[in-house]
Parts: C-alpha cells; structure tokens; sequence
DNA sequence: CTAAATACGGACTATTCCAGTCGGATATTT
DNA sequence: AAATATCCGACTGGAATAGTCCGTATTTAG
C-alpha cells in the first residue's frame, strides 16, 4: 500500500529519459516506452497529460515527439506525480472541503496530514534531474542535502 | 493516490482509542466501532490482526474485548499500518526479491526507494500515544520534534 | 500532394484490489 | 445454559487502475 500508481512510474521513467537524452530535439511515445518495454498507448496518454500540465512539450508529425519544456532541474518529482495522479492524500478520508464523515473524529487525520505534507515536500525537493543522473555505478556522493523538520 | 487504506485508519482510531482509555481493561470490538461509526464486522477482523502480530491482547466473553499489549508510547504508527497493510512499498515494481521486470532499468526504484525510508522513519516516529493525547482544542503547543534528514 | 509518422482524445474492456458482509466455530463469564 | 466475545474463512459488490481500440488532427518527407 501507499504506492504510487504505475502511470506515475511511467512518467517519472520518461521524463527521466528525456532529461537523459538532452541532445535529441524530441522522443517520441513510441521509442520512451520501447526502451522500457511498456504500453505505448499508455504511456501516450501520460505524456498527453503531462504536455497538458505544462511539463513537456509536444510536436506532432515526423521526427515530432516530446521534450521538457524546462530544465530537468526545475521540474520536481512531485509536479510529475500530481499531474498524473492528482493531489497527494495519504488519508483516506481527506476530501475537498466537507472533511471526514465520521461522527465524532478522525483526530488521525490531523497528525497524518503533517505525514503527508512531509512526503509532499520530500517529493518536491527531488528533481528529474536526480533521478536522470545516476549511472548504477555512480553510487556514491549524493549531492542534495534536503532537510526536513517536522514538529508535532 | 499514495493512500493508506480504510482498514489502516480503522486501526490507527481504534489503537487511539484505546489509548485514550487506559481505565477499562478491555473494549469489545463493536464498542470502538460503534463510537466511530465503522462497521463492526470489519473492524473485529482489524483487532483481530493487530493481537496476531502482537500489538493487542485479546479477551473472549463477556467483558472482553481488546487492549493494548504497550504502553501507548511504544507503539509507532508505522507498526500498525505495516501489521494492517502489510510492507510498504511506495514504487509499484518493487517485489520481494526479483525486483522490478521493466527491461533495462527502473532507475526511478533507487532515488524513491529513499523515499519510501523516509516515509517509514517519519510513522515510525508517530506513536498511538501521539496520536490520542490531542484535545481537539489543544491545538497550541505540539511538544515531541522529530526530525528527519535525509541526504540525497 | 500524398503518405507516413506523430500527437490528441474519447470510449471501451479487463483486471485487480479494497470494503464490507455472511456464517459458523470457539472461548469465557454469569 | 445463555449471553457476550473473539476468531476465521469465504464470498460479494464496487471502485479504481491498467490497458486497448479507434478515429481525428497535425506536421514533415518525398
């Protein structure tokens, strides 16, 4: 449980690419999802998705494809997840705005929303570039120091 | 989406529950369910589980019911969501020993399986007594910190 | 200008997983 | 013996996810 969804996966996974292969002007569906041995069509609507948001940019026709549409700095894991997947609830019951049905209280909730922030800004602080840069071997010095400090 | 189940929440109230009454040496399953307005039947499964893995002491006939095996402190939040939902794996590919199918690499696994600690050691940081002393209007003064650093 | 390659997007199907129910067995107290 | 519990396996309904199908629009190559 707590998984993210494999379109998250996905996304993550061709944005990852395309920020490994900066030379090229664009990738297209069909290749990304070759070189990882999933759903073409699935992964086109993903990346749909992600055009929509604003993360990538699209070019139809031959030699067409996507590419980011910023640095791969500056765009965060999270962005890639909320995109795709929604807003990020670990609670079951967190809903827009009328709160928890439960009678009494789902006093839970409140500390598991600090939970949720926190994972919100774990996500936030890695970037595409994080994950495009790691050759297997390449083990070592990880650069990025995020601190996260939670009080309750 | 990164969502824990219902039967978690149910847990994490029933234990609070609990914990917030340390006078009765046991409640019976349809009790806690009926102070929440959670199905009995369900919640009886729950409980059940939880004394399986050691977290609760259970009691049959009248007058029975359940009780923590702990004192509220030594009980993380983490330890009933993984007794309830089992490990917890925030990347879909990730599988017990074979790892993940997806041909070449799944890169993503390694910077998010970073990831999934953090979010362990932030539930393991949470204990059932931090989740029942809160008075709905006791919202000032929060005094436990824990903090997390994570380096990536 | 035509054909190939590509993005775009709605609708549909399949499958899995979760939530909840049912039924019956066992244990304990009164 | 009866009432109150825990215990546990099996089953069902529904929602969410994963994936497919098919038609349209756009751009480039030839």
């Amino acid at each position: 449980m707590l998984k993210l969804t494999k379109k998250a996966d996905y996304g993550l996974m061709a944005l990852k690419y395309l920020a490994e292969h900066p030379e090229c002007p664009a990738q297209s569906a069909k290749d990304i999802a070759d070189a990882y041995g999933i759903p073409a069509q699935l992964l086109a609507k993903i990346l749909q998705r992600l055009t929509k948001t604003g993360l990538l940019r699209s070019h139809a026709g031959m030699n067409g494809g996507y590419a980011l549409s910023r640095d791969a700095r500056q765009i965060s894991a999270f962005e890639v997840i909320h995109a795709i997947d929604g807003p990020l609830f670990i609670t079951s019951c967190t809903k827009g705005a009328k709160g928890c049905e439960l009678t009494t209280n789902c006093t839970i909730k409140e500390p598991l929303a600090r939970v949720n922030e926190t994972i919100v800004g774990v996500l936030k602080s890695i970037s595409i570039y994080d994950l495009a840069e790691r050759e297997p071997n390449a083990h070592a010095a990880p650069p990025a120091q995020a601190l996260v400090t939670l009080t309750m």
